[in-house]
DNA sequence: CAGGATCCCGCTAGATACTG
DNA sequence: CAGTATCTAGCGGGATCCTG
């Protein structure tokens, strides 16, 4: 509605922009790893580099990630949950005991975040140098 | 400064969290690969998938992305360029050309990010399903 | 053509307080 | 302990205008 001559232009686009990437899902997945927490949890799911996939309880998570608010973290497993990634055992002990796992889905795709991690420890220095001569130089 | 209760508590998380990640830098990237512009950006240059490494115009960017702005396209580039994962060259011609292509480094980060994309491909439909089981059933 | 500057809106992420 | 609900601020990001 109210579509004025910039969103014209923007539907337009959005045939192409879709023809481009909607033609294959990854634009679903990239705005699933596009969140930062989902990679976190992810990370702090899988052992953070190490091959240790215990469940994780929900303070343990908060703790762990720390930088992440309750909203945050509960909204990224929530999200996590509904696409198959993770699973969230309540245990009805007498506070009650919530476990957080991940599935095979997900540790498929912890893994792979595991390798852009590897990239990001190998490159990271020299893109850091590039940026600091890049901003000296500016 | 003014340092709340709240702020308190994040400044001790902070530490661990720092702990947590900063000891690896995949934090850094993390803020990289989160903006999905830079994603797209990596895609088009990288030839979507195919590999493609010709150099691309501004506006031929522009148009294949299309969903983003000039002022994203024009910051997404400006980044990517101060990282060293693309390079930004200006022909004088008449009207002025400017080619953008990936670095050596920046094409290993898009082969990477292939990889992830492959992955959404080949699993995006289980997720799929998976949610809208979990729709239903709520 | 390629991009700088500016205004401005929306949505997200964070803080706070409350509950089972 | 493991959340939920609400309120708000900040900024990401879009639109628009202008320049070399």
């Amino acid at each position: 509605m109210a579509t004025t001559t910039a969103a014209a232009r923007r539907d337009e686009a959005g045939a192409r922009y879709n023809a481009f990437l909607a033609g294959c899902p990854s634009r679903a997945l990239l705005d699933r790893i596009s969140d930062k927490w989902v990679v976190l949890v992810l990370c702090a799911l899988g052992g953070d580099g190490e091959e240790d996939p215990e469940p994780r309880r929900y303070s343990e998570l908060a703790r762990t990630i720390a930088g992440v608010s309750q909203k945050m973290l509960t909204q990224t497993l929530r999200s996590l949950e509904r696409d198959g990634l993770v699973t969230r055992t309540v245990t009805p002990t007498v506070p009650v005991t919530v476990h957080y796992a991940l599935t095979d889905l997900g540790l498929s795709l912890h893994l792979l975040m595991q390798q852009v991690r590897s990239w990001a420890q190998e490159n990271m220095d020299e893109v850091q140098a590039r940026r600091e001569e890049h901003d000296t130089r500016a």
